[in-house]
DNA sequence: CACTAACGTAAGTAATGGCTAACCTAGAAA
DNA sequence: TTTCTAGGTTAGCCATTACTTACGTTAGTG
């Protein structure tokens, strides 16, 4: 999977995260995202060609203007991943697992979950 | 979330995501992971250490060795995310959403899905 | 037509970051 | 204790890359 690595090195930039983001949310004209980051225009032009080379983003012609929006299939990969990382460390997890979905629980971990008694930095 | 953005930089440099996905089938320890790669030692022991600050991975001291495995707080906060965004564009998403999960559906895509025929790049 | 708005592209610069070599530390074995 | 093994840390070099400025392009407007 090399367009994972596309993925990950598109969105391992903060600049390209914050853009990536703010798309996120709504579509966005180049215009519009340039003017909430403390970067030129070009520089989001450039950053949103490598989102769009990872298959995150895609843009839209509107008159002069360029509307960039998520790319379904791009997410659908990323989810796909973790899911799979998740599910094949599933065994592993178990008991941390657990200890998420319970949120909040009570201030007392019993055994904390690892095994051995070995101390895990 | 500043912790996201640290694992998108953690994950986003090739040699790092290959070290994270190694540790992702099964816990390795550091030598291990540098006799399969390219690069010196040294050099996994840096990565390694970026990966662990992003909350990613965690290590558990064995003897002289040390043990890396995948961290599940980490793998959850990025599923929830990727959940997140894609939930939020569900209705954007609709149509995309169905082509996906049809998989292989049938060669003639009618309309392909894309409003008032703009052009998608 | 000329003019403007909104972008993309090219080139050149500056800074981030990954890599190796050398060194230091902590256990295990002799 | 000495020796060996397995890793972490530092310094510095070098390649990548993110950024700006200047220019080219396309579409709408007068």
């Amino acid at each position: 999977m090399a367009n994972l690595e596309k993925a990950f090195e598109a969105l391992g930039d903060p600049t390209r995260l914050a853009i990536f983001q703010r798309i996120a949310t709504r579509p966005h004209s180049v215009g519009e995202i340039a003017g909430h980051l403390p970067v030129s225009r070009p520089a989001v032009s450039q950053h949103l060609r490598v989102l769009k080379d990872a298959g995150l983003v895609s843009d839209v012609k509107d008159g002069t203007r360029r509307v960039y929006e998520v790319r379904p299939e791009g997410i659908e990969a990323l989810r796909r991943y973790f899911d799979q990382v998740w599910e094949r460390n599933l065994k592993a997890f178990q008991a941390a697992a657990d200890k998420i979905s319970r949120e909040k629980g009570s201030s007392d971990d019993r055994s904390s979950g690892n095994k051995a008694g070995k101390k895990v930095h």
